[in-house]
DNA sequence: TCCTCCGATTGGTCTTGACCAACTCTTATG
DNA sequence: CATAAGAGTTGGTCAAGACCAATCGGAGGA
C-alpha cells in the first residue's frame, strides 16, 4: 500500500516513506523560507496519524531541511552553512557576518570531563571561565565555554579578565588577549550531543536539540593550558576543518557565501502540489 | 508535580525530567552492558505512557548512553570512543583494533554534492569509487565512499584498481596505493545526518540513525583530486582532530585505550534501585 | 497613535490501545 | 544429539484524541 508498489518485500515504515516523499516535495515544490501546511492538514492529506507525520518531520528537521516553531509553523530551512572550526585557513566561504561575542569572566568548577583534560587543575578546582556566543547569518550558531585553570595564568590582575576584547575573535586570540597565552597547537574532538537547557536558550532552540559539541584542548609548553567546549546547532551548521590547505585556484570562487550546495543534492524549482490549500 | 518540587515556574516536560532521572540512574545503578527493565515495565514504574518513556529513551540513545535492540532489550552503552579523523598525529588513544576494510573499485556517478567538489568531473560523469568500512572495538563504526575522477588518474591499468591493499590504511594511503596519488593536503567538513538505508545496514543500525558525515576533499597540485564521504555512527563515536600536536608528556598516558571518561561526567558504582524486579 | 488584551492558529506533550517484527529460549522432533 | 517449530519477550510502528504553550494578529481602549 504505497505509491512505489513494491511486491511487498520489506514493509518500509510509513514515516520513512513519508519522509522521502516530503523530502522530494521540499526540493521541487517549495522555496527556502516557505511555510508548509500545518501538521494536522498534512497528516490528513497523507492519511496518517499526526504522530506518524511528526516522526517524518522530526527526521527532516534533524537533517536540517525543516525548521519548526511552535505557534508559527514549519518552514523550509536554508542549506546548512559552513562554519570554520579548524585552526587553519578559511577555505570554505565563511559568512561575512561571522562573529564571536565574548561575555564576562567568571570562576567556576568545570565539568568533570573538562577537568580531566586540564593538566593543571584537580577535580573540583575552580578555574577561570568565559562564555562566548558565535553569531552567523543573523542568528546564534554556537555557544562556547572556555576554561582556563588559574595556574595557567598565575598572578593575573582581575581587570584584564573583566574587560575582554569585546568583539569577534577566534578562540586562541581570546586566550592571547585575555590571558596573554601563546599556544603551540590544539586538538579537537567532535561529537553529537543534545543541548542542555542553558545552551538551548542561547541558541534559540528547545532543550535536547541536537548539537555538535566541539571540545578543544589548547596546548602550550607541552601541557593543556585551556579547554574550550563549543556547542554548535547541528541543524544549521556544517563544521569545516582545514589543515594547511593551499588556496585552491578556481574551486574556491565557485559560489558566493551563504547559498552553498546542500549535502545530497538540492535544487529549487517551483510548483504547487503541496502548497497551501 | 515532580521530585524537584519547584514552585511551578516552567512546567518541565515529563520526558525531559524522566530523561535526567534515568540518566542519573544510569550513572549510579547500572553497569555498562547491563540490560534495563523493558519499556512497558519502566513506563508503569514511572507512571507514564510508554510513548513518553520512549521519548526519554530516544534522547538517551541519541546521546550514546543507551543501546536498544528490538527483541533483545535496552542496554547501557559503553562510553563513546575517540576515533581519529584528522591528518595529524594520533593523540587520543586510538583503539588497538582500529582498521579499515577496503572493498572493490567500481565506476559510479557521484552524488551531486560530491561532483560539485571535484574539479575534474562534470555533473553526471562516472568516476572511480571505492567503498570502505572502518571497524573498531569489534563493530563497524563508519562506512566511506571514496570518489576519484578518472582524469585524476589517467590511463591507469584496471588491475591496480581491482586489488586494493587489502587491509587497514588511512584514506590518503589508499589513494597512494591504489592510484599513486601524492597529496598536498585535505580539508574536512563534519555535519549531522541520518543514515541512508545502505549505510545503516553496514553500520548495523536502523535507517535514519544519527550519523556524523565527514566529507574530505583531497588536494594535489592545487586541485581537488578526490573526495571521500565517511559516515560515522554518531552514538558510539567521538571524532578527534589533531593538527600539529606536540606529543603531550604526562597527559597522554593518563589512561588506557578504550575506557575514556565520558563527555559530561561518568562514574560506575553499583546499586539496585531500578535493577530488575 | 500606541498599547493591551484576547482569541485563533500552530507546534509540543501526553495518553491509551493495538499490532508488527526481531530476537531468544524452550520444546518437540528427526 | 542436532535441528526445527513455536511461544513468549522486547523494541518499533501506528492510530485517534486530548490538552498545553508559544505566537501572531486584530479588536478595543487609553
Amino acid at each position: 500500500m504505497g505509491t512505489t508498489t513494491q511486491p511487498d518485500a520489506v514493509p518500509e515504515p510509513k514515516y520513512w516513506h513519508l519522509k522521502t516523499v516530503l523530502s522530494d516535495a521540499l526540493d521541487s515544490e517549495f522555496e527556502v523560507g516557505e511555510i508548509l501546511p500545518n501538521e494536522r492538514d498534512l497528516a490528513a492529506r497523507f492519511g496518517v496519524a499526526r504522530a506518524t507525520l511528526r516522526q517524518a518531520l522530526e527526521q527532516l528537521e534533524l537533517e536540517g531541511r525543516l525548521q519548526r516553531r511552535r505557534g508559527v509553523g514549519t518552514t523550509v530551512a536554508p542549506p546548512r552553512f559552513g562554519v570554520d572550526v579548524g585552526a587553519g585557513v578559511h577555505v570554505w566561504p565563511g559568512a561575512p557576518d561571522d562573529a564571536w561575542q565574548t561575555g564576562e569572566c567568571e570562576e567556576t568548577v568545570p565539568p568533570r570531563a573538562v577537568a580531566a583534560l586540564l593538566d593543571a587543575a584537580a577535580d573540583g578546582d575552580e578555574v577561570h571561565s568565559v562564555r562566548r556566543t558565535r553569531m552567523t547569518h543573523g542568528q546564534p550558531v554556537a555557544t562556547e565555554l572556555l576554561y582556563v585553570p588559574r595556574s595557567s595564568v598565575p598572578g593575573l590582575p582581575a581587570e584584564t579578565l573583566e574587560e575582554p576584547s569585546g568583539g569577534s575573535a577566534r578562540g586562541r586570540a581570546v586566550l592571547r588577549e585575555l590571558w596573554r597565552l601563546e599556544l603551540q597547537g590544539q586538538e579537537r574532538t567532535v561529537e553529537l550531543g543534545s543541548a542542555r537547557a542553558d545552551d538551548a536558550r542561547q541558541l534559540d532552540r528547545l532543550p535536547g536539540a541536537p548539537v555538535l559539541v566541539v571540545t578543544t584542548r589548547y596546548v602550550a609548553q607541552g601541557t593543556t593550558v585551556a579547554v574550550g567546549v563549543s556547542t554548535y546547532r547541528a541543524d544549521t551548521c556544517r563544521l569545516t576543518f582545514a589543515d594547511r590547505m593551499p588556496e585552491p585556484q578556481a574551486a574556491a570562487a565557485e559560489s558566493t557565501p551563504s547559498e552553498r550546495e546542500r549535502a545530497h543534492g538540492g535544487r529549487h524549482r517551483t510548483g504547487a502540489r503541496l502548497s497551501r490549500r
